[in-house]
DNA sequence: TTGTACGCGTTATCAA
DNA sequence: TTGATAACGCGTACAA
């Protein structure tokens, strides 16, 4: 009595097959699949028991296309690869899933012109709601965000427009917070590996932060100690290779991003410098590689998962009209010193 | 007469909406969208004024209710923070955006009963087809793949069931090359640290190509040789230290990852040892961090992208029941030698 | 407590 | 070359 339910052909079940079965209506079977109106306890049981051995799931367009809601979000990101993103992704993943929606990726690959197709492209694909994970940021998103006609969050950063609803940390209280701290091992002349110039917004952020640290300590600021890098390894090897190589003298030097930062370190290495004792080095994020490199660098931690996990919440909570408290919502970061600035 | 329509009301526009304002029926706008029936010059110009206008999209759901077909690639991963896999993704979404095909992303944290379930919710959500990209492949795996009711593909793994449509390098020989590389360079002593002890097959083929190569030069097999890591930089480092605790005696160490390699570089330098000096270094995969170590790690290159577009291009072909040459694809790897194993 | 009938937006069939 | 109509599978008024 227990065994499965084969139809003849090989079509997947429908609501009526489990009716019959179960010898209900079809909409009995709705209301038990849903919990929505009374049913008697014996004919659930039944109706539950005809589920099963038909292997029976709702079809999901149908549900779509009744309910007028895909339970979809999509996600635009603009760079795959990065380790970075790979843990926002899966706080994404993770709060989406729970909250019964699935996750359309899209790869932007960096071109703010795609991200904007891509946006067009979820939406005509039925997602609810969108994240950006971008490392640039354009004033010309704007328009298209508010014109998309679903919510969009921008995940992993912080812009000024008050109708974006952003999610990330405070990239300037954060760069501030690390530059005191290299200050305070007495350094006065301190490099500067930003990120790409194409992003006025993060690398803004953080320069700012910088710049007030700096000021602060009555130094001044010096264009010439800031060089820039695309967030990857090599991108920070040529970066600090740059600055060497234009006689830059630093008893410090901040990049942001730990790859950066690992790159910085070849680099100097190779010109015969020691980190920390020539050199005290500095990245951002705090990536499993921080820790593993020799010596381990000093960071600045971001709750990556938590980046995704809210952001995602946010988007889900916008799309299905759900009161929200804030739509910029600040997540904590955290410096981690290690020996890359060590004092000596 | 070029400005945009608004409805009423801000439902989305309807094919009927189109209709309407083309002053045609519904059909022959159907017509227009998939370019089926014929159709009068004159009155197609007139449909896609008209679709310009309302900016109009078909409603997804309705069409894939209608047609029996979502366009959507369900992707299951068992680590999303794995750079490695990350390049895998970007290839597997590159290539089912350009087949019109959605990609749903489900992370199923490297546990064995989610990624069953995953692969039941992705079918209940309308996937075609699916890819599984897992570390740890089981043979429990073999019989709900086939019950799932969709093609899916292991991506970045081979398995011997025939059954099972598979896209990867060759472990064994690529495995079986780096040994041959180390053993001419002099090497008689060799560890190696393994990927995690439930990943039978991965692992293995890499373990059986290392075996052999020793065998070729008549060297002995030792296990005690052998350790395992779960292919993260700490596992690496871990694994490392424990074969250093255990007093083994080697001149060369093969990681059966990059990011294991740059834990044991670690873990050799804490112990006062020189890469290549005293130990020879090499890893697998090829990360961007391969090349950003002190000194540059020797390592076999998988093409990373291709097994992600390989892999969803089958996965696609199978699911619309194309033709398909072989459903076991081999991708090319390739030996790099870099600093980490130079002669001295 | 349960069943009947309708419509969501689309495409395919058929008749005009 | 075009239009009317039915059906895809589901949820929900409304009637029973």
């Amino acid at each position: 009595m227990n065994a499965l339910i084969g139809l003849g052909d090989n079509r997947r079940p429908t609501i009526r097959d489990v009716a019959k079965v179960a010898g209900v209506s079809p909409s009995t079977v709705s209301r038990v699949l849903n919990g929505r109106g009374p049913v008697r306890e014996s004919t659930r049981r039944q109706v539950e028991e005809a589920i099963r051995r038909l292997r029976y799931a709702p079809h999901p367009a149908a549900r779509d296309l009744r309910l007028k809601s895909g339970h979809l979000l999509g996600l635009i990101i603009s760079n795959l690869t990065f380790p970075f993103f790979g843990e926002v992704l899966k706080g994404v993943v993770e709060t989406a899933t729970a909250r019964g929606y699935g996750v359309l990726l899209a790869d932007s690959e960096g071109r703010l012109r795609r991200e904007l197709e891509l946006l067009e492209e979820v939406r005509r694909r039925g997602c609810r709601a969108s994240l950006l994970i971008t490392s640039a940021y354009r004033p010309e998103h704007a328009l298209v965000l508010r014109r998309s006609g679903m919510p969009v969050v921008l995940a992993s950063a912080h812009v000024a427009d008050p109708e974006v609803p952003c999610v990330g940390v405070d990239n300037a209280a954060a760069a501030f917070e690390l530059m005191q701290h290299l200050l305070a091992q007495g350094h006065r002349r301190i490099g500067i590996i930003r990120g790409p110039l194409d992003d006025p917004v993060t690398s803004g952020e953080r320069l700012k932060g910088c710049r007030l640290a700096l000021q602060g300590a009555g130094l001044p600021w010096d264009e010439a100690m800031v060089e820039e890098g695309d967030f990857s390894i090599r991108g920070g090897r040529e970066a600090a290779e740059r600055l060497l190589a234009r006689g830059v003298a630093m008893t410090a030097l901040f990049a942001f991003s730990d790859e950066m930062a690992m790159g910085a370190l070849q680099a100097l290495r190779r010109a015969g410098l020691r980190v920390p004792e020539d050199v005290a080095l500095a990245g951002f994020d705090d990536l499993p590689l921080a820790e593993g490199l020799e010596p381990p660098l000093t960071t600045i931690a971001q709750p990556k998962g938590e980046i995704g996990r809210v952001s995602a919440g946010l988007a889900i909570d916008l799309a299905e009209g759900r009161p929200v408290q804030r739509i910029k919502v600040t997540v904590p970061h955290r410096l981690i010193v290690r020996r890359s600035t060590a004092a000596h």
